[in-house]
DNA sequence: CTGTTTCCTTGATGCAGGTCAACCGGCGTG
DNA sequence: CACGCCGGTTGACCTGCATCAAGGAAACAG
């Protein structure tokens, strides 16, 4: 069930590779030593859940490798995912004991904990740290709020052509065509989008035979054009709402 | 465009109906004292714009009385509400320029407002203000989270019993049947839920239709049985999501 | 190697909600 | 008063996506 990533846990906070994004960004000197006395490592297989809702959630994490979903459900099992979180995203809320939703390891993820009430001391005596969570939260809201866009006016195509292009733009090699495999099953991908996999599988289909992407294996998809996959998802500003 | 209301311009905060659930409501004393001098009032009608998407927005704020929404929307035209402010809650983002979003007065609205680089120092300075805001926007993240199940999961009739469920609970006087008077248009409504006006319509009508709410004159609503429309809502849980 | 499971694709069909259009009542204005 | 406008309702029709169903391919276990 649960695994210690000795790679990780043998190095210090300056090794870490979200090290200047995550958290404790703003970090350094005593700060960071403090972190790294309270910081302790956990991993779990793609397909674990981490937290059920409703569950109490004793840490707070910062997600260091791989890639979780946050999931909200109606009483009758109807799901959506509110969140998807990737390296140096925050989990967790000071000041709230219980989870509000399902989280689940999308692929393997390792995470970097710390229990709740340490976490809220050390909030309260440096601000740096209360800072660069709130404009991590904001960035956050900001993505929610392109999310709901997505979800109440977007047809489907527009849909898994944001998504898609959302996942080439995270993965950002500078190589040509564009590259990428795909942190997500289509059964994510429709959590995601608020369809089923039925319909996400024919658009994405669809996308092949117009030649705006091409599929590389069981989980690579590959874009020639990216601003062509942007004109497909609607909207051709930015779009970077995966925080 | 502007007036003054001189009613709440001539009061301290002491006497702000939002002076303990907004972003000032953990300050006191010498802190207060300090807000006092650098808020000032603003007002706008009903359906006037308070900020086009992309404007500049020299000022944080936080909302006294009415409501006002924000919208995103998508080049052609296609538009969503991705925030509903109530009074106590907070416009506007410290350390960004330009709005990433319409917004537009739905009812008269007065607005309790700070310059942003004078807000941003007294964010850095007085912990309590951060931390309030820090509360917020994590509420506010809640709030969308939750918003983002009904946009992507809810049927029409669902989304609607939702969307009315929250007014009578913001509404919140004892008195029974709950009674509420609507602070959005069908077109809002729509907007807010990702429905057409019709079919909006055609929701309440059926809902009226079947004994859940009844109407009362041109923006009026009663329930006699929240319950039933908690029911109708698709999730019984207290569902309290506009933050 | 074979059977099972998991993930994905494709096809056939139905329906919830969008679209288009007409109409109604209230209200402000010339 | 007549008129136009705005917000809302209702009806007829259509379509995009869900649903139901079947089958393929890869991974894994025995």
């Amino acid at each position: 069930m649960t695994r210690i990533d000795l790679s990780l846990a043998s190095e210090g906070c300056s090794a870490c590779p979200i090290r200047h994004r995550a958290v404790c960004a703003s970090c350094e000197g005593e700060e960071l030593d403090r972190l790294e006395t309270m910081k302790s490592y956990r991993s779990w297989k793609a397909g674990q859940t981490i937290a059920m809702e409703g569950d109490d959630l004793p840490f707070v994490a910062s997600l260091v490798t791989g890639c979780a979903t946050l999931t909200r459900s109606l009483e009758d099992g109807r799901t959506q995912m509110v969140g998807l979180l990737m390296p140096s995203d925050f989990l967790g809320r000071p000041g709230r004991r219980t989870a509000p939703y399902e989280v689940v390891a999308a692929t393997d993820v390792t995470m970097c904990m710390f229990n709740r009430s340490d976490f809220e001391h050390l909030l309260r005596e440096t601000p740096h740290v209360a800072e660069r969570l709130l404009e991590m939260s904001l960035d956050e809201l900001d993505a929610a709020r392109e999310w709901m866009l997505l979800l109440g006016r977007k047809t489907a195509r527009e849909k898994v052509a944001t998504l898609l292009s959302i996942i080439l733009r995270r993965a950002a090699n500078d190589a040509y065509p564009l590259h990428a495999e795909l942190p997500l099953t289509r059964d994510a991908m429709a959590s995601y989008l608020g369809l089923t996999i039925e319909t996400v599988s024919r658009q994405i289909t669809a996308l092949r035979k117009d030649g705006v992407i091409s599929l590389v294996g069981a989980r690579g998809i590959e874009c020639p054009d990216l601003a062509a996959l942007l004109t497909e998802a609607g909207d051709d500003d930015d779009g970077t709402f995966l925080s």
